[in-house]
DNA sequence: CATGGTTCTGCCAATGATTCGCAAATTATA
DNA sequence: TATAATTTGCGAATCATTGGCAGAACCATG
């Protein structure tokens, strides 16, 4: 029991997030299969989805309109800088952020947890 | 027209958010006002807590649930440090941050939009 | 302190994203 | 192909949030 099949619903699903390399809302993800003629539910986008989170494939994050958005990660110890303008997703390593955690912790005495952050701004291309 | 009344529900309910420096969601607040025996409507709270962020009297955040919550902040130009712990907000200036983005922007050539991040961690008490 | 126009509140129905239950379909394996 | 486990699709249920609207509260004025 427990086991685990590879089926076609969840390739077209992991399909649509590695070729936008944005995050992506279920509903969107969603539209995404309709447009490629792929029959799959809503349901099943919303648990596998979940499942790929899950599974530490993909990472999710809530949006400003309180949405759960996904997108494919690549590195695993990492942060995002999302783009305001085209919805990029950098992947930022934890060391150019050790100067600023210690500052935080200097002046505020705020231990930071290094893995929840998330910035937004202008990718290069948009900028 | 377009007048401002000072009401007793508006009242209330900053008087809550004051008292507690943390985020707090709709219904978190209702529940404080039931607990001190106030007697606003869930809309009236949903209602004055978006009039509070507009006016820029709170700021607010989206949880990791997908639920909207609120904070009285006092200073104008800062960010918030978050405990996980207590819920602490911590206001944080920017200037120690200046840092951090110039070395965001000079790895990624990624251009930080300073206004919207909020770092979560344990603050000084909870460590 | 009564009046009247404006602004707020409470109630309740509507919305929209997400989850749940369950029968039918799909997958892996023999 | 037969079987058992897993996954899917459908529709109903849930839950935070919003919208409409009639009545209540507010406050400047007479």
């Amino acid at each position: 029991m427990c086991a685990e099949y590879a089926t076609r619903p969840r390739e077209q699903i992991a399909q649509i997030l590695r070729s936008e390399r944005r995050y992506l809302s279920a509903a969107e993800v969603f539209r995404a299969l309709q447009r490629a003629r792929a029959r799959v539910s809503l349901s099943t986008v919303y648990r596998t989805l979940d499942r790929l989170r899950a599974k530490g494939e993909a990472s999710s994050r809530i949006d400003e309109q309180g949405e759960a958005t996904y997108v494919i990660c690549t590195t695993s110890h990492h942060h995002h800088a999302i783009c305001r303008v085209c919805g990029h997703v950098e992947e930022v390593a934890c060391d150019p952020m050790e100067r600023f955690t210690e500052a935080l912790k200097a002046y505020h005495g705020f231990e930071l947890d290094a893995h929840a952050m998330e910035f937004f701004g202008r990718c290069a291309r948009c900028r």
